[in-house]
DNA sequence: ATTAATGCAAAAAATTTGCATCCGG
DNA sequence: CCGGATGCAAATTTTTTGCATTAAT
């Protein structure tokens, strides 16, 4: 039941479906936090060939259409996942472990406060950077 | 009473005060959101001739001591911003506009919710991306 | 005097783009 | 077929680094 064409079909219609696009949600499918060349490597698994910059496109278009989120931790490469539902992160500074974190109360705090300052098409972005149990005890 | 040395006396004492740190935390000094190379510019204009790399190592220095913040917002060049108390980020998609939200509730909640999961020396970065009254109507 | 900080220039990292070709609809 | 998507390579953009020199303490 969760096969490809879960995701493409939200894509305008003028939009292909090419087994490269495809991919990409598939390496993106589990909740993970990937950077473009992570997801080039998975990619490149199912389709020997593909390029950087293709992955940077479809990322772009699966973006542009709410399929994918962007996120800029710390100052390395930006990490990519897919859209599942509000959710915010927890970022470990020794591990630099990146959890999920799925509360809505923040999201719904923010959202109120930008609707009252007028903002529509509202996106929340927290991230939660500090030290993990593990990281403090060792 | 703001001079420069206001700040600057939080640094470790081996760290040397020199006049392209300064004028970065003078560039810096009123709640404005700038990228390096805009601060460079600013800086050329006390100590002519700086690098970009001073720039750079500067902010990095003065993050890791905690005058400074670092935010990605969206995919361009990275913004910094001196450290004044809990507060937020409305960007607008259209306009691109940056503004400050200075208010703690989700902060709070936000860092309560990391000390809950074991996490300490906690920092919050809360971005709301939308789009802006203006950018609506027009 | 020491040794951290700087300037310069080169390198690395991350992302974007132009263009001929390819392929999905 | 037609126009969007791809691969490839080159170009940009952003950030980091090595090293000889300068300057803060």
């Amino acid at each position: 039941m969760e096969s490809t064409t879960v995701a493409t079909e939200s894509l305008p219609s003028h939009f292909r479906v090419t087994k490269q696009r495809a991919a990409v949600l598939r390496a993106l499918g589990n909740g993970v936090h990937l950077s473009a060349e992570t997801i080039l490597e998975r990619v490149r698994d199912e389709v020997p060939g593909v390029s950087l910059g293709t992955i940077y496109r479809t990322l772009d278009i699966l973006r542009e259409n709410g399929l994918v989120q962007m996120l800029s931790i710390g100052n390395s490469a930006a990490l990519y996942e897919t859209a599942h539902g509000t959710h915010h992160h927890l970022f470990c500074r020794g591990c630099r472990a990146l959890v999920d974190v799925r509360r809505d109360e923040i999201g719904r705090l923010a959202r109120a406060l930008a609707s009252d300052a007028g903002y529509s098409d509202i996106e929340v972005s927290l991230t939660i950077t500090g030290r993990c149990t593990t990281c403090t005890s060792g």
